[in-house]
DNA sequence: GTCATTATAATGTCGGACAACCGGATAACA
DNA sequence: TGTTATCCGGTTGTCCGACATTATAATGAC
């Protein structure tokens, strides 16, 4: 009753009432806190029932508040139980990009213009960030550079392996912005791509070969050369669809495992 | 009883049972159905009773999983009442990745640096398909700038008035990757310059003449003039920001009003 | 045919209940 | 003493059922 009244109260200076629903108000009200730091990173969130208390509501529209802040990446489940706040990774948001990008229905062209403005700094930055490169990560490329061969033969696995190999360059290249401007693309385009690879045998050779040597120049800390090889090797990839006989103005069409590479 | 036995059954294969809760599984086949086409867009979403009587589960599981899509922008209110199948707009996704990069912390500089990769394209692009441009964002466009010379004194105002025209600038270019790509660069930038406005007055002018000016070569159509003034305003606004005496290499702190920004 | 009124259906919220489960404390054992 | 097994409280996940509010559809009046 008294939740009631006061929310339909009306004053004087009629302070435009929030008409909100209430689990949208815990979330609104949940996530402010976090980004003001009266909820810091690192904390658990509180539980269900102290939340339940503390703003009035029952548990179930606190949870459902949760939920709705849940896969913008802002609280994670740790050991299972409990909610820790954290700083969203690129990954959990990038599902959520890959997914509307996709039902976009963006065609090849439109993804890969952006690729190709994106991809070549990304490993120019890259290469000049390599000094200062953890060596895990730099592990990680060597890595990746091998599985790809090894993989070969497999389709999906190159495409996994070619999404982690742009992914990695772009999380080398230091800049949050960048990986996650590149993800959602480099997933989209790259899963559009399984028939590729069965139309032109060769691509993947060729793949193999622009990784390494981006990898090299990368590693190397080679601005110059590391951007020349992006470039080429996005342009490559174009040739490769057209010369595959795709359509480079059909809408890709969203593959459900494109989302599940951010499980 | 009959859901939990066939919940947890181990068979011989051990099919790696999901062990996932139910509001999440309801989450994930919502998604999948919706991506697939066997819950079209433009549709409605069936009730919350229909889905809790047709995946067996209660009702209020459902609405946990509903909430759990609602903000990934596939769902849509329509008229307060039943939920809406649409195609996520820009607009829905960039609040997330606006929050994501504002925690990360990024700096002015590594914003600036992605999106001077991606704004002068963004111009040309503009330009380029201006003859194909719809008339009402052309007048978007053009009230557009005249709402920023009206707003000239007030600091919010312009920012709010920026972020717009290059909103529009990338709706110009016709290009849903670039949108998304952009959208939560600008809104970080800008909103991270209000004190910009206040240490150097001028920029307001230099602001207003440079979005004439692009504008200007965008309805035009001139895709070089569109570029090259995109480029400089970039740089300028750089400039700006520097003899401002603010720091490039600090994180830019997220403001509240830049989430607002799309409401 | 348009408008007002009523019914119907759907959502939002609540109170309460209980099983499953993680983590820590405690007890048993080597 | 160190390790393992057991117990227990706290928390989450799910469910039941209920009801107020409100949008939509149906009905009737004009």
């Amino acid at each position: 009753m008294t939740t009631s009244a006061s929310k339909r109260r009306s004053v004087a200076s009629l302070p435009l009432i929030d008409t909100a629903p209430g689990y949208k108000r815990v979330a609104d009200l949940i996530e402010t806190e976090i980004l003001s730091g009266r909820l810091p990173v690192g904390n658990l969130l509180p539980t269900e029932g102290e939340l339940s208390e503390q703003l009035g509501v029952h548990r179930s529209t606190v949870r459902e508040g949760i939920r709705a802040l849940e896969n913008s990446g802002l609280i994670k489940r740790v050991g299972g139980k409990r909610l820790k706040i954290v700083v969203p990774e690129a990954k959990s948001v990038a599902r959520v990009n890959t997914r509307a990008l996709g039902m976009r229905a963006a065609s090849f062209r439109q993804l890969w213009d952006v690729q190709m403005q994106l991809e070549p700094f990304s490993a120019r930055r890259a290469a000049e960030a390599a000094e200062n490169t953890s060596d895990e990560l730099k592990a990680r490329l060597r890595d990746n550079l091998a599985e790809l061969e090894a993989d070969l033969d497999d389709d999906e696995a190159i495409i996994n392996d070619d999404i982690a190999f742009h992914r990695l360059i772009a999380e080398m290249a230091d800049n949050e912005a960048l990986s996650l401007a590149i993800a959602p693309i480099a997933a989209l385009l790259f899963s559009a791509t399984i028939q590729l690879y069965e139309a032109v045998p060769a691509a993947r050779h060729r793949l193999l070969q622009a990784h390494r040597a981006i990898g090299a120049a990368v590693l190397a800390g080679d601005p110059d050369e590391a951007e020349c090889w992006m470039e080429r090797h996005i342009r490559d990839f174009r040739r490769g669809y057209e010369i595959g006989g795709l359509n480079m103005n059909a809408p890709i069409k969203l593959d459900t495992r494109s989302l599940s590479a951010w499980q």
